[in-house]
DNA sequence: CAGGGATGCGTACGGTGTACACCATGTCCG
DNA sequence: CGGACATGGTGTACACCGTACGCATCCCTG
């Protein structure tokens, strides 16, 4: 009950909005009332990110071994950027929890089907989790990005605060219109093809 | 004089003991007094960070391009990791800073000279950051997941708990002796690796 | 019925960032 | 010289936060 309410919270008022008093208020109860339920209020973020992550099962299907990585990873990505909250949680929690781990299961398999030993497989597993954690961790901020350097045009000031940098100001434009989603997917593939290029020259 | 107090205050004693109060103290004056030199602690965290990521030079040499993106790659997750508290605090400014900005400079450069073309080399430098980010952010978790993984030879209960996923019950101990710096520049050198090959097959 | 454990809650402590009003000092201009 | 003004410092106060501690109340069992 207290994690459900906990996590209404959280979903109609944003992650710093989340506080024991305000849960507790919301309960019709008070603040340390929680703490018969919950140890403390890390436990309470770890047991909501549990709650997420529980149905993160990639999709089915009878793909190539590729294909299924891709489509895992894509939808974990999805999933996670629909709770922006979610992937700071999970980093902040020590130690990470074992958190029914289907997407890891699904990942090596297919990777050790694609022809990876399973120490390569292990190491690519990481990567690419890293790789699309950043990405969610990064994407957030693009629109501000994307803002930016719009206004690169415009503003005199930041146009000479970036004179010295040449490639970065003529790139500038095209950084500003950089799909997201599709700067996703290039980077996942590029990275995972690399994989599999290595072992099959092993 | 009171960043760099701000600075001294995190390098020594961690980034969640900086407060306004703390950094007050050891200059010997009053809270509010950091008012007049900085306009919120979100401020000051920003130019903590901008103070680091200034002197982010990647290293110069005449090797080929794909070398010099993994060395300048390599000198920023070396030098951010030598900093634990600088990327979640970048992470939390909105809008990024402008900071300097040597490394993206200093990637896009080479990764043109390597063939790709502009758009491609944004999207190409953008995965590659995002990966960086995501390894570091993760690294520091992987002692835990060491330790973690090590026990569920001895525990019984991690073992039941990871009765549903055969694959990475047995993956498991590569995960625990996995390297992480040599687990980074595999990612890196695949995703790199792959970037170049679709640049080359256009 | 007596006792005891589980559960809820009120109070309080120590911490945070910072708005606001006030004061001290120096600097410049009429 | 006198006063305006900018610059920096301070003390108080507010609105929060997580949670340690101890007391009150309940139900369940012996």
């Amino acid at each position: 009950m207290v994690i459900d309410q906990a996590m209404r919270v959280v979903e109609t008022e944003g992650i710093d909005k989340l506080s024991m008093r305000r849960v507790a208020e919301q309960l019709g109860a008070s603040p340390m009332s929680l703490y018969r339920h919950v140890a403390s209020k890390k436990e309470l973020l770890g047991a909501l990110a549990e709650e997420v992550m529980a149905d993160l099962r990639p999709p089915g299907g009878d793909r190539s071994p590729r294909a299924r990585v891709l489509a895992a990873l894509e939808h974990a990505r999805e999933a996670m950027s629909r709770h922006p909250w979610l992937l700071p949680v999970l980093l902040a929690q020590d130690p990470p929890p074992v958190r029914r781990p289907w997407l890891t299961e699904h990942v090596l398999d297919a990777l050790l089907e694609a022809g990876l030993d399973e120490s390569a497989a292990v190491c690519a597993y990481r990567s690419l989790w890293q790789y699309v954690t950043g990405h969610l961790l990064n994407a957030g901020r693009e629109d501000a990005w994307r803002e930016r350097a719009a206004s690169a045009h415009t503003s005199d000031e930041l146009a000479t605060e970036l004179e010295p940098f040449p490639v970065l100001r003529h790139a500038l434009p095209r950084l500003a219109s950089l799909d997201v989603h599709e700067q996703f997917t290039a980077g996942l593939e590029a990275q995972l093809d690399g994989f599999l290029a290595t072992a099959e020259r092993a």
